[in-house]
DNA sequence: TAGAGGATTGAT
DNA sequence: TCAATCCTCTAC
């Protein structure tokens, strides 16, 4: 069963982000359904450095952001990747969830060929991967999701508390004290999770 | 309009 | 440890 947009409004993006562990994301390439279960997320609000969106700002690139829950905001990082988020809260409030991992379920050989490799376990493991493996890409930006092509679904997975780790966020030190905010989340021993194991002692 | 830098990845 | 690579934002 798809998520509506109920699942996205007016709650707190972390738990938000803790509750998209388990769910599944899938896209519809040239009639192929290909996707996977959430197995690793990251929240981010405007309250916070690390956050495209910090202080309200808002740009082209991350308009969609400012819009209501359930929208898609898939943008270039570093000029190669494209990242995959989900807008959460109501119309103004420019909160996101970004994907940073699947374990794969359907497509697993069309993933492969996407990614020209066989080794199973590093297909998905990684927001600018599983975007490529999944065919997402900024045409997407701004899609509903729960859209024809892309759409996050229920897989009737129930995670207990001691499954699910929460760490400092990946790849945003210049966010100077809300790098650390815990707000990476993972399901535990998972090894689809892009890193096993959260660089704390990182500078 | 030019210049700097980034929510990453994979090879060295 | 570092280059790839290009879009986006900021400053002039």
């Amino acid at each position: 069963m798809k998520l509506t947009k109920e699942f996205y409004s007016g709650k707190d993006v972390v738990k938000i982000a803790k509750g998209l562990l388990g769910k599944g994301l899938f896209t519809a390439i040239n009639g192929n359904v290909i996707g996977g279960m959430i197995v690793e997320t990251e929240a981010y609000s405007p309250k916070e450095r690390g956050s495209h969106a910090y202080q309200n700002r808002m740009t082209n690139r991350n308009a969609v952001m400012f819009k209501e829950g359930g929208h898609a905001y898939v943008y270039l990082c570093y000029g190669i990747h494209n990242l995959f988020n989900v807008v959460t809260n109501v119309e103004g409030k420019a909160d996101a969830v970004l994907i940073r991992a699947l374990e794969p379920v359907k497509g697993t050989q069309f993933m492969k060929e996407n990614m020209k490799t066989i080794h199973e376990k590093r297909i998905t493991s990684g927001p600018g991967k599983l975007t490529k493996a999944l065919g997402i890409d900024r045409s997407h930006n701004a899609l509903k999701v729960w859209s024809a092509d892309l759409w996050l679904e229920d897989m009737n997975i129930k995670l207990k508390k001691n499954e699910i780790v929460s760490s400092p966020r990946v790849g945003i030190d210049y966010a100077g004290e809300d790098a650390l905010l815990p707000w990476r989340f993972s399901i535990k021993d998972n090894p689809w999770v892009s890193n096993p194991l959260p660089k704390l002692g990182k500078k």
